[in-house]
DNA sequence: TCCCCGAGCGCC
DNA sequence: AAAGGGCGCTCGGGGA
């Protein structure tokens, strides 16, 4: 047995590493004095899924005390920490989804028994403050909680402690975690430490919880619990099809990159020196070829997008043409399908990270499968991901969920009566600015739509333009128009800015507390509907779960959930996935619209498999 | 070499 | 009066 002796916040902390076999029984002996524990795993990757991930030692601590486990070493010790996390009666874990899912894969013992245990410092930091350190909060890293709620120093040290191991022993963080010696002392102390962050942190933080928003503590933790069981899950890849796409975009990459080519050595420039995914050496490029009344960037550089290469290949630009297609074409094959196969496990599916607070609305974020961000236009990648065996893709998304959260909860009669009667709202609006004359077919429906988003999002007469490319009048006109007609909406939206601008904040319908920017007070809005709308899919999420759908579902992705339904009973299922996730706000219904597709995601969108 | 930012584009 | 919200990913480029 060996023992550390660290500082925290001017308290004594003692760590215990756990060496041999022998060290076992004080270990038991300290467990069973304790019912709370905080909880943490050092793995050799953040990638569970992939092959060769291990977990190497596991720590418990309780108050100023902690344990350090060297699990990778003899199954005994993973049998301790196992009975550990079984007889424990609360756990406290830092990012609880990984070191549960570690758990549950590493260890055997299922996330669905100890989630309930469990006490996540992420998600009640995000409850206390939802903004990232660079947005004016905290932040949630567990560097970053600690250095604005227990002891600075200590968060530098922890931090920097990694840092100057790596440099010494000459290894990337990614490295040295899969490669460091369990007697390192270094790593000890920094593992020790860990747990004992997680306990002091679960009584802080739980503190500082608003009012409000301690009802979403158990309910933020049923959401994570939920995601968790969906990135095991996991979501079948087709990998044939999406090895074929990666392959063919790369010919096409390699195609375009010819004619590029070509095209820089008749300037007389090596085509060696230029690289066609720089926007600076694109530019200057174009410029040779006769262009200079280039957009500027924020940073006053030469605008180079998708547009502008679109405008210039009309006028027969052929440069023009071949690098927005080597753009496409490279960004795509690395972006979607390559990743997909990086990304998937030995039995090819893929496990999604589903971050269950990510942004500062709480909305969710998906990374590893950027499953929120797939082009939907085009079937193309979708078609990447499958059904299991026997079972067919299905979706139930909500109808024009945010703008009748924002019209049920404004509340706007205007709006809601109109919904509620069905009617077009993006042509009621586009009526309203210029005329009843006005026909779901012209143009103005469209000017409608736009002022309808833009709105809910916050933006003003210069935002419809931009996005929607009508005359400054017109803008103007259909931006007064939603005012005067959804007097509701409008007034609401001076409530939330009044509230943000005296508080620093404003609450949700789910009594959640979300920071508003001094400088941007309009954003209010578009906060409060967003949040809200995310709330209810997180809801939504916790009745399909009671009603067994969970090992059914794929993804969530912000107004939908994505299923796989065994192939007969398919039609029944969304049906009913539908009616559990339909729901009621302010009185007025936000109805679901069930598909069914075939064996691919992709068949949704138009793909015939 | 690593890390972070800007630019651009994909989605809701 | 005016104000477009929230993400993830890739690449290039600059600074430590």
């Amino acid at each position: 047995m060996r023992t550390h002796e660290m500082r925290l916040a001017g308290r004594s902390v003692i760590g215990h590493v756990v060496e041999t076999e022998d060290d076992l029984p004080a270990f038991a002996d300290w467990a069973k004095q304790h019912t709370e524990l905080g909880f943490d795993n050092e793995t050799t990757s953040l990638d569970i899924y992939q092959p060769g991930f291990r977990l190497r030692a596991s720590q418990f601590s309780a108050g100023a005390e902690s344990w350090f486990l060297p699990v990778e070493r003899h199954p005994r010790f993973a049998w301790y920490v196992t009975q550990t996390l079984r007889h424990a009666k609360k756990l406290y874990i830092h990012n609880a989804p990984f070191d549960l899912q570690v758990a549950d894969r590493c260890l055997g013992v299922p996330l669905g028994e100890l989630f309930p245990k469990t006490t996540d410092t992420g998600i009640l930091s995000r409850l206390v403050d939802s903004r990232d350190r660079k947005e004016g909060g905290t932040g949630h890293k567990l560097e970053e909680l600690t250095a604005a709620y227990i002891d600075k120093v200590a968060a530098e040290q922890i931090k920097g402690s990694v840092r100057e191991q790596c440099k010494a022993l000459k290894l990337t963080k990614a490295t040295y975690f899969k490669q460091v010696s369990l007697d390192d002392e270094f790593f000890q102390i920094y593992a020790l430490m860990d747990p004992v962050l997680a306990w002091v942190l679960a009584k802080t933080l739980d503190r500082k919880i608003p009012a409000s928003a301690r009802r979403l503590i158990r309910y933020e933790h049923e959401v994570a619990r939920i995601c968790s069981e969906i990135s095991k899950k996991g979501f079948l890849l087709d990998r044939e099809y999406t090895t074929e796409l990666a392959h063919n975009l790369r010919l096409d990459g390699e195609e375009a990159l010819q004619i590029i080519e070509a095209e820089v050595e008749k300037l007389d420039l090596d085509p060696d020196d230029f690289n066609p995914s720089s926007n600076d050496q694109v530019a200057s490029v174009i410029q040779l070829l006769g262009f200079s009344d280039f957009k500027k960037t924020p940073k006053g550089k030469d605008k180079v997008d998708d547009a502008l290469l679109e405008q210039l290949a009309s006028e027969g630009m052929t440069f023009a043409k071949a690098i927005k297609d080597y753009k496409k074409a490279i960004k795509w094959a690395s972006t979607w399908p390559e990743a997909f196969l990086a990304n998937a496990d030995e039995n090819g599916r893929c496990h999604a990270n589903i971050n269950t607070m990510q942004a500062r609305t709480a909305r969710m974020s998906i990374t590893g499968i950027p499953a929120q961000t797939l082009p939907s236009a085009d079937w193309m990648v979708r078609r990447c991901f499958l059904a299991d065996e026997g079972e067919v893709a299905a979706s139930v998304d909500y109808s024009n969920m945010e703008l009748r959260v924002m019209g049920a909860l404004a509340p706007d009669p205007v709006m809601i009566a109109a919904f509620k009667r069905g009617d077009d709202l993006h042509l009621l609006t586009a009526r309203a600015a210029f005329g009843d004359h006005i026909t779901k077919d012209d143009k103005e429906r469209k000017y409608g739509k736009g002022a309808n988003f833009t709105k809910a999002f916050g933006g003003g007469v210069n935002a419809i333009v931009a996005q929607y490319g009508l005359p400054l009048a017109a803008a103007q006109k259909v931006d007064r128009a939603f005012d005067d007609t959804y007097k509701g909406v409008t007034s609401f939206s001076k409530k939330l800015q009044k509230q943000a601008r005296r508080d620093g904040y404003i609450e949700t319908a789910t009594g959640r507390r979300l920071y508003v920017d001094k400088e941007r007070p309009y954003s209010a809005l578009n906060y409060y509907v967003q949040s809200s709308s995310r709330d209810i899919t997180g809801a939504a999420m916790i009745r399909l779960d009671k009603a067994g759908f969970t090992p059914m579902m794929r993804l969530p992705i912000h107004d939908e959930v994505l299923f796989s339904f065994p192939q007969r009973d398919a039609h029944e299922l969304a049906h009913e996935a539908g009616r559990l996730m339909t729901q009621t706000v302010g009185g007025l219904e936000v109805p679901t619209d069930p598909e069914v597709g075939g064996r691919s995601w992709g068949s949704l969108y138009g793909a015939d498999y």
